[in-house]
DNA sequence: CGAATGATCGGCT
DNA sequence: GCCGATCATTCGA
């Protein structure tokens, strides 16, 4: 149970960070509760050069320069002007790498997801925490939270010895980014198989 | 299946 | 500075 160092983030390689965070248990205190759930999906995005980056060629707005900022912070960002998306900010300071967390397997606090959840009745519903729009619901994160640091004590990302091995990560190329040309096709989104808590295989 | 929803970006006045 | 197109999605029919 132990919180990952501001250093874990810090590496280079976004690839490598986004399939290490696959197992990990991303934990919020946001609002008092604890509530936390194991990460089964996610993409890597990788700044320059990567064309379904916000901050691909060098754009640096107001919006995207969280993403340039050092590793080891959140980056959450409001998509179709309804879903709060979140975001581990990745490699050294200038570089605009992100992980995008796309879904979680709920571990504690369920009850309070299922308050903040009210589309959802039942605890075993997918749409609890899969999803990367809801399980910040789920969590109670929102754009407030962008720029918090993941190695403070409001939301963090802890290493619960749960092994993901590599032969249960399925690699495949990441959602809604048509627009990237070749780089669409990267496979570059990250989900443990067969897990019911991500969104089913194409 | 399709509408909702609002911050952000870029191009124009 | 302002206006409209865009968007890494969700939910109720």
């Amino acid at each position: 149970m132990s919180k990952l160092p501001a250093a874990f983030y810090r590496r280079p390689d976004v690839v490598v960070v986004a399939r290490e965070l696959l197992g990990k248990k991303l934990v919020s205190r946001v609002g008092g509760a604890r509530v936390s759930g194991y990460i089964v999906e996610a993409e890597a995005y990788a700044g320059r050069g990567d064309k379904a980056c916000h901050a691909h060629n060098q754009r640096f707005t107001k919006r995207t320069s969280v993403m340039y900022e050092t590793g080891g912070i959140a980056y959450v960002y409001l998509c179709y002007g309804v879903h709060h998306l979140l975001n581990v900010v990745t490699n050294a300071d200038g570089m605009a790498d992100a992980v995008l967390i796309r879904a979680l397997e709920p571990a504690e606090g369920i009850e309070t997801m299922l308050e903040r959840r009210k589309a959802v009745r039942r605890p075993d519903d997918p749409r609890l925490t899969a999803g990367p729009g809801i399980l910040t619901q789920a969590l109670g994160v929102s754009t407030q939270h962008n720029r918090e640091n993941l190695t403070g004590d409001l939301i963090w990302v802890e290493d619960a010895g749960k092994v993901v091995s590599s032969d249960e990560i399925q690699a495949s190329p990441r959602v809604g980014v048509g627009y990237a040309e070749e780089d669409a096709l990267k496979p570059w989104r990250f989900r443990v198989k067969d897990s019911k808590w991500t969104s089913p295989a194409k």
